[in-house]
RNA sequence: GGGCCCGUGGUCUAGUGGUAGGACGCCCGCCUUGCAAGCGGGAGGUCCCGGGUUCAAUUCCCGGCGGGUCCA
C-alpha cells in the first residue's frame, strides 16, 4: 500500500555488516540478508523454521531469563527500565486493552504533548491482542492472545532539540542483542522491510527475522496519518521496536510446541491430565506446517492431521494438544484481565474477561471435565507468574469468587438451552445457521449445544461454519452515527485562566468579558469551574460594575475556554467591560466536600475489596455524589460498615490534600497509572491530588483542604448497575445531616400515619400486612358465599322451557357474575345462565350452560346468535360451556336489552331442544 | 456505548385480547413398621411498574425499572 524508498534502509549498518538488499520471490516483499544469494525472505512461511532441536542462541532462556536480559542488556545502553502498565487501558478512550508497549504512551508522548518517563526507555509491557484467538494453539504459539513486548523507545523532538537515535542504532541495539548478548549467529538474521500503520500513526519498519521465526518488528513512527490514509510528517520521531518476549524464548528453547517453552510444567502437568502422547517426529512436522495452516485447512483439521500421521488417534490427540494451548493462553489472559479491574462483565473489558472464562469451560465441557478444574487451572497460573507480577498473589480469594459466579451462570445458559431452542422453533425458526446465530446472540449458547440438542431432540445435525463468530458480528455491523458537538465560540479567542486552580476557596473575584454571545459570557479568567472529571458546575453571579446582576446556571469547558451560560438579559455586558463574580459558594463546598470523598471512598475500597477495584465512572452533585467501581458483586453489610468506618476515620484524622503539579513522565514512574482513575487527563503537566497518605490521582476538581472539613461521610445506596459495576451513592457534611434528617421525617410521617411510633414501626407494618391478607381472604369467602346465595336464588327463580332451566340475571360486576356461574355448577346440569353486566361505557353478556346441554346447547352457539341479532360488532371468545362478549351499544337501549335477550334465548331453546 | 431476548405463586415454568394452568417445594389426611414413592385435600398471585388503545390488557403499543446475551 505504502510504498518504501530503496534507500529508506541502506543505512552504515548494513554496509558495515555486509547485509544486501534482496526481494522475495515467493512473498514479493524486500529484505536485508547477509547472503548474497538468498531467493527467500527466511520468514515461516517462506521458508520453514530451523531452530526446532537446533537453538542458534548460545543457552536456553525461561520467559524471566529472556525478559530480564532484553531489559538489562537495553539498560547497560542508557535505557531506564519502565514498570509495566495494566492491561487495561484507562489511559486511553480509543483502546480498551493495551496492545502494544507503545501504547503505554499515546497519544499524549507520541504527539509531543508530554514528556516521557524516561527518553530513552525499555519495558516489558502485557499486552492482550483478541483478533487471532480462534488460532491460538493451532500455529503452535505463533499466536498467543497474552504476550509480553519488549519495548525499547525513544522520542525524538526536533522542536526542543531532543534527539536520541534513530534508524541505524536502533538497528545496531537489535543486532548486537541478539549476536553479543545472546549469542545468535548473524547469518541466522534477516531484516524485512513492512510500512506498519497503526493508532493514528505510521512509519516504515524491520522485522527482525531469525531462524524462520519474526521476532521483532522496529518501527520508525514519523506520521500521522488521517482517516483517508494521508500521511503527514510529525515533528516527533518515535523509535517504537517491539521484540516479542515469547518469541525469542521460543526461539531459545529450540523446541517445537512454543507453548511448552512458556508454560514448562504447566504444560506437562494439562498434558498429562489430558493424556497427551504424541511422537516426537509427528509433532516436529505439525509444527514445521503450521506457518502455512490457512482457516481453510484449519476448518478441515482431520485432514491436516492425515497428512502427517496415520495414527487412528492422531487427530484427536493434536486437539487435546491445542486445546492445552488454549487453556494456558485463555486462562492467564483472564488471570491478568482480572488483576486490573477487568471483573466479567456485558460490557466493555469485562466481557472480554468473561468470553475467555466462557471458551475454558466449554473446552472443559468438550472433554468431560468438571468445570471445578478451572479454579485448580487459575490458582496455578497465578502461582507461575507472581514473581514477575507481584500482584497477583493477594487474588486468590477473589478469582475464586470471580469464577464460581461465572461457573453459576454459564450452567444456568447451559441448563435453559433445550426449553429456549424448542421454544424458538415453536415460534417459527427452522433449524438452521440463522437459529445459531440468534441463539448465541441472544442467549449466548453456543453453537455446539444447539447442535447436541437437536440432533438429541429431532435428529438433525448443523456444520457450524468456522467464521461463526464473524457472522455474529456481521449482525451488528450498523454502526451509530457520531454526535457532532456543534462549537458554539469563535476561534480566536484565548484560553481562560482558571483562578479555581490558584485557590481552591475563592468565593470572589473580578474579570474582564472577553465575548458576549447570545446566551453565554466568556472571561479572561474566571472562578466558575465548568463541568468535569464527574464533578459538576459552579453557579453563581456576575454583577456589572454599574449594578446589573445576571445568574450563572451553567458553566461548560470547550477547548480551555470556560463558557458561562447565564439565565437573563445580557444587553448589559461588552466586550472589555470588567465584571465582579460570585459563586453560589454553598454549593461549591458541598461539591468539593463531595469530590474528596470520592477520593477517600475509592482508596478505601482498594483496601476492603481489593487490588482489583478501579473507578469506572463518578458524578458528583450538590446532594449527593455516587462512584462506580469494578466488583463482582454487591458487598455484604459488613463490608459496607468496615468501608464506611474507614472512610469516617480518614475524616476523623484530619489528613492534610495537597495538590501539586508533576510532570507527567514523573508522575507516572512515581505513582504507576493507578492515577489515572478518572480516565484521560490531556497535556503534559499533570495535577496531582493527595489525600495524604491514603489517596493519589490526577485530578482536575476542586479538593477541600483538610479532611475534618468533611464532617461525616455516609453511604446511603450500594447496588449493582451491570454485571461487574458497583455503584456507591453517598453523601458529605451537611448534606449527610441533612440525608439523616429526611429519613428521620420519613420514619416520623410513616410512623404517625399508623399511630405508633418508628421504634415499634417494624412490628405495625407486620401485623398491618397480616391484617390485609386476613381481610382478603374473608373478602374472598363473603365473595364465595354471596356467589353461592347467588347461585341458589337465581336458580329458584329461573324459568322452565321444557325441562331447561333459563336464569337471565343483570349484575354490575362481572367477576360475581363470572363467580355465581361457577357455582351454579354446583348446583344443576340443565341451566343455561346469562347475565348482563354494564361496566362503564361498555355491555358484557356472560353466557353459561350446564353440562347436560352441551350437546343441544353450546355456549358459543348462543352467543353466535345473540351477537349476530343484538349486539352486531360485538367481540367475544369462549368455549362450549362458557362464552363472553361484549362491546359498545347506543345508550338508552339498556332497558330493552334484558327482555329482549329472554325472548331470544327462550325461542332459541325452544327450538333446539326438545 | 449500541443491538437482540426475557420479567407469571417460595423455585422452575405453560399459556392467552374475554374463568390465570402445571411441576417441584410447603401444610393436612390416607397407605406403610419406618423412609422414599403413591393417593386425596389445602394454603400460596398487584401475571415487574407507569401510561395508552379497547366494552375488556397478564396478553397489543409506548415509556421506565430489573435480569440475560452479543457486538464495539
Amino acid at each position: 500500500m505504502y510504498k518504501i524508498d530503496r534507500d529508506e534502509f541502506n543505512l552504515p549498518f548494513m554496509k558495515e555488516r555486509g547485509y544486501v538488499r534482496r526481494q522475495c520471490k515467493i512473498c514479493k516483499a524486500y529484505f536485508w540478508t547477509l547472503d548474497e544469494d538468498a531467493e527467500v525472505c527466511g520468514e515461516a512461511p517462506c521458508v520453514d523454521y530451523t531452530f526446532f532441536d537446533n537453538p542458534p542462541t548460545r543457552r536456553r532462556y525461561s520467559l524471566r531469563e529472556m525478559r530480564n536480559a532484553f531489559l538489562k542488556f537495553f539498560e547497560k545502553n542508557d535505557h531506564e527500565i519502565i514498570n509495566p502498565y495494566p492491561i487495561v487501558a484507562r489511559w486511553r478512550d480509543d483502546l480498551l486493552i493495551t496492545i502494544a508497549s507503545i501504547a503505554d504512551f499515546q497519544p499524549y508522548v507520541t504527539s509531543g504533548e508530554a514528556s516521557p518517563p524516561a527518553n530513552p526507555l525499555v519495558i516489558s509491557q502485557p499486552c492482550l491482542r483478541l483478533e487471532d484467538i480462534d488460532k491460538v494453539g493451532f500455529t503452535s504459539g505463533r499466536h498467543m492472545t497474552i504476550f509480553e513486548m519488549g519495548g525499547a523507545h525513544a522520542f525524538n523532538d526536533s522542536r526542543k532539540n531532543i534527539y536520541k537515535y534513530w534508524k541505524n542504532e536502533t538497528i545496531e541495539y537489535h543486532h548486537e542483542f541478539a549476536t553479543k548478548e545472546l549469542g545468535i549467529p548473524e547469518e541466522l538474521i534477516t531484516y524485512k522491510e513492512h510500512f506498519w500503520v497503526g493508532g493514528g500513526n505510521a512509519g516504515p519498519d524491520l522485522e527482525g527475522i531469525i531462524s524462520g521465526l519474526e521476532v521483532s518488528t522496529l518501527v520508525f513512527m514519523k506520521y500521522k496519518i488521517d482517516e483517508e490514509g494521508k500521511l503527514f510528517e510529525t515533528p516527533i520521531l518515535t523509535v517504537d521496536t517491539g521484540y516479542g518476549m515469547e518469541r525469542w524464548t521460543w526461539l531459545s528453547q529450540g523446541i517445537y510446541y512454543g507453548f511448552e517453552a512458556i508454560y514448562g510444567d504447566l504444560f506437562k502437568w494439562l498434558t498429562e491430565k489430558f493424556e497427551v502422547s504424541i511422537p516426537r517426529r509427528t509433532l516436529k512436522r505439525f509444527a514445521l506446517m503450521s506457518p502455512t495452516l490457512t482457516d481453510k485447512e484449519l476448518n478441515k483439521f482431520g485432514e491436516v492431521i492425515s497428512q502427517i500421521s496415520s495414527d487412528s488417534n492422531a487427530e484427536d490427540m493434536f486437539n487435546r494438544l491445542v486445546n492445552i494451548g488454549k487453556l494456558l493462553d485463555h486462562s492467564k489472559s483472564a488471570l491478568f484481565l482480572i488483576k486490573d479491574g477487568a471483573i466479567p462483565s456485558n460490557v466493555r473489558e469485562g466481557y472480554l474477561t468473561r468470553m475467555l472464562i466462557r471458551r475454558i469451560l466449554k473446552i472443559l465441557d468438550d472433554y468431560g471435565y468438571e468445570y471445578d478444574f478451572i479454579y485448580d487451572l487459575m490458582d496455578r497460573q497465578r502461582i507461575y507468574w507472581h514473581k514477575d507480577f507481584k500482584e497477583l498473589y493477594d487474588l486468590e480469594e477473589i478469582i475464586k469468587e470471580v469464577l464460581y459466579l461465572e461457573i453459576d451462570k454459564y450452567k444456568r445458559i447451559k441448563k435453559n438451552i433445550g426449553r429456549i431452542v424448542s421454544s424458538y422453533i415453536k415460534r417459527g425458526y427452522s433449524p438452521s445457521i440463522e437459529l445459531m446465530i440468534e441463539l448465541y446472540d441472544s442467549h449466548g449458547i453456543h453453537p455446539d449445544y444447539v447442535n447436541e440438542y437437536l440432533q438429541k431432540s429431532m435428529n438433525i445435525n448443523i456444520k457450524v461454519p468456522f467464521n461463526f463468530t464473524e457472522l455474529v458480528a456481521k449482525k451488528h455491523q450498523l454502526k451509530g452515527v457520531e454526535k457532532v458537538k456543534k462549537k458554539i465560540i469563535p476561534d480566536n479567542l484565548s484560553r481562560t485562566y482558571k483562578l479555581y486552580y490558584k485557590d481552591q476557596y475563592l468565593k470572589e473575584g473580578i474579570a474582564k468579558i472577553i465575548y458576549v454571545g447570545d446566551s453565554f459570557i466568556i472571561l479572561d479568567k474566571t472562578i466558575f469551574y465548568p463541568t468535569g472529571g464527574g464533578q459538576m458546575h459552579d453557579k453563581g453571579w456576575i454583577y456589572t460594575m454599574t449594578g446589573s446582576r445576571a445568574y450563572v446556571s451553567n458553566v461548560e469547558e470547550e477547548d480551555g475556554i470556560v463558557i458561562h451560560y447565564i439565565e437573563g438579559d445580557l444587553s448589559k455586558f461588552k466586550v472589555g467591560d470588567l465584571v465582579y463574580l460570585e459563586l453560589d459558594w454553598n454549593r461549591r463546598y458541598s461539591l468539593m466536600k463531595h469530590h474528596t470523598s470520592t477520593h477517600i471512598l475509592l482508596s478505601a475500597l482498594r483496601k476492603v475489596l481489593g487490588p482489583h477495584i478501579w473507578q469506572a465512572g463518578v458524578v458528583k452533585e450538590e446532594e449527593y455524589a455516587h462512584l462506580d467501581v469494578t466488583h463482582f458483586k454487591v458487598p455484604s453489610m459488613e463490608e459496607i460498615i468496615e468501608i464506611e468506618q474507614l472512610i469516617n476515620k480518614v475524616v476523623m484524622e484530619d489528613r492534610p490534600i495537597k495538590v501539586k503539579y508533576v510532570d507527567r513522565g514523573l508522575a507516572e514512574k512515581e505513582y504507576g497509572v493507578s492515577l489515572y482513575q478518572g480516565g484521560v487527563v490531556p497535556g503534559s503537566l499533570l495535577r496531582i491530588v493527595e489525600v495524604d497518605g491514603w489517596d493519589i490521582e490526577a485530578c482536575g476538581g476542586t479538593h477541600v483542604r483538610k479532611t475534618s472539613e468533611l464532617q461525616l461521610i455516609k453511604i446511603v445506596d450500594v447496588r449493582k448497575i451491570q454485571d461487574g459495576v458497583i455503584r456507591f451513592r453517598y453523601v458529605a457534611g451537611e448534606k449527610a445531616l441533612k440525608h439523616y434528617q429526611r429519613y428521620m421525617n420519613l420514619l416520623n410521617d410513616v410512623s404517625a400515619k399508623l399511630n405508633t411510633n418508628v421504634d415499634e414501626l417494624t412490628d405495625t407494618i407486620s401485623s398491618l400486612i397480616k391484617e390485609i391478607k386476613d381481610l382478603e381472604s374473608s373478602y374472598r369467602e363473603v365473595m364465595s358465599s354471596l356467589s353461592s346465595a347467588y347461585a341458589k336464588l337465581l336458580l329458584y327463580e329461573s324459568r322452565n322451557i321444557g325441562n331447561i332451566k333459563l336464569i337471565v340475571w343483570s349484575s354490575n360486576d362481572i367477576d360475581l357474575s363470572i363467580k355465581v356461574g361457577e357455582e351454579l355448577d354446583l348446583l344443576a346440569k340443565d341451566y343455561v345462565y346469562i347475565s348482563y353486566v354494564k361496566q362503564g361505557r361498555g355491555h358484557n353478556i356472560l353466557i353459561r350452560v350446564g353440562e347436560s346441554l352441551v350437546g343441544c346447547l353450546p355456549a358459543n352457539y348462543i352467543a353466535e346468535d345473540i351477537g349476530g341479532t343484538l349486539f352486531r360488532g360485538f367481540g367475544g371468545r369462549g368455549n362450549e360451556r362458557y362464552y363472553r362478549i361484549g362491546g359498545r351499544i347506543k345508550s338508552g337501549l339498556e332497558d330493552v336489552l334484558t327482555d329482549k335477550l329472554v325472548d331470544l334465548v327462550s325461542e332459541y331453546v325452544t327450538r333446539n331442544c326438545r
